[in-house]
DNA sequence: ATTCTGCAGTAACATTTATCACATAAGCGT
DNA sequence: ACGCTTATGTGATAAATGTTACTGCAGAAT
């Protein structure tokens, strides 16, 4: 463990990872488990070693809105920011490819702010990095139309997958964008029409 | 100022309290002045004392959706989270009413994270109250629809403002929900059938 | 092979939002 | 009072998005 760490968190220091390995455990997770619900108290903070994290933001009405991925390398914002009150989470997290995941008890997270100028800068690198990435999710929602907000869905997937491939349903897709399947699927065909993407039964090829 | 100060900010620990005395200045700006441009270096955190500020997400072709409100005892997240790195600002900040804010030069705001346990804690509270401000946000863009987002505008108008008077033409309320005049009047006037508000000439008076 | 099931395509229609055009009204300066 | 400017009201229409209903297709199950 101590090693793959130094790698996915290069800017640790090695007393931070002595910290991590004396006090932390990993822990996987399969698919599909919902690490976090909305509304539910925190009660570690979670570095990612291996696999996809979807952060999801839910209505009432059991809507489920992508706000962005985590993955390897990266933490989660939202328990290091409810760490201090024990504050519930505003979020809903779900495994998204079996994830591996370090477990930082939350009165850790706050001891080392102090302890270790390296967990300190990683910490607020974290805050800096989850904040504007959420500020792109409001322009692509407050500026644009459907079908630039879907393009922008498939550029993070691809980024996020590091592949071409789009193993999902329209319906899965119109979920994460809080819009219809039929919708999905008319944008899908002209996006197809302008030689952007081509359609496969449950598989996006992204062409550019 | 001192005075003042100690109630504007009630957890700031005296000491924290003289590094501000000794190293901070206050600054008055007028309405309208433009805080922050989005692009811009960022050189100082900001603690409002007086008056109000307006934060926007702006896009390409000028649109300014406004993001949400600082006050006095509040402080502005981004210059916060731009500090580490002297990041550019991803969002223009407005003054709505006269301000007058404490200008903290950026090292002093990182060098007081490890020397002010208060310090530590406001910065902390910060992001935490701005990032649930924005998932709110994209909460109502994400998921509702005009009718509502305008309810919800003007119900953080009347928080921000405390009071029940909302002076603004149809076209600014337009602009910061980047939607056009028109829609606007016209819910206005739904609303105003239901007896939720009462429209006069740049004056919109919240019934409830 | 046949049936079943979930996914995708698509037409028709409803609703919401945007845009254009113009009328009316309110305040302001002269 | 008069005309000027800006804000608001409103109808007509267009465009985008959401909804309903149905079709066909592919793979899984039998």
């Amino acid at each position: 463990m101590q090693n793959s760490l130094k790698n996915l968190f290069p800017n640790f220091s090695n007393e931070l990872l002595s910290s991590i390995a004396e006090n932390a455990t990993e822990q996987d997770f399969e698919s599909g488990t919902i690490l976090m619900r909305t509304g539910q108290y925190i009660k570690n903070t979670i570095l990612i070693t291996k696999g996809k994290i979807k952060i999801y933001r839910e209505d009432e009405d059991g809507g489920e809105f992508l706000m962005y991925y985590l993955q390897p390398g990266q933490a989660c914002a939202i328990s290091m920011i409810c760490a201090t009150k024990s504050q519930k989470s505003q979020i809903m997290a779900k495994v998204d490819e079996d994830v591996s995941a370090i477990m930082i008890p939350l009165h850790l997270m706050d001891k080392w702010m102090m302890e270790h100028r390296s967990w300190y800068e990683f910490v607020i690198e974290t805050y800096r990095n989850r904040f504007e990435e959420v500020l792109e999710v409001v322009d692509s929602i407050a500026f644009r139309s459907m079908d630039e907000r879907l393009e922008f869905y498939l550029k993070r997937h691809q980024d996020a997958c590091g592949c071409n491939e789009v193993k999902l349903s329209h319906q899965e897709i119109a979920s994460e964008l809080n819009t219809s399947r039929e919708v999905v699927s008319r944008l899908l065909k002209k996006m197809e029409q302008r030689g952007l993407v081509k359609l496969n039964r449950n598989q996006i090829e992204l062409l550019r």
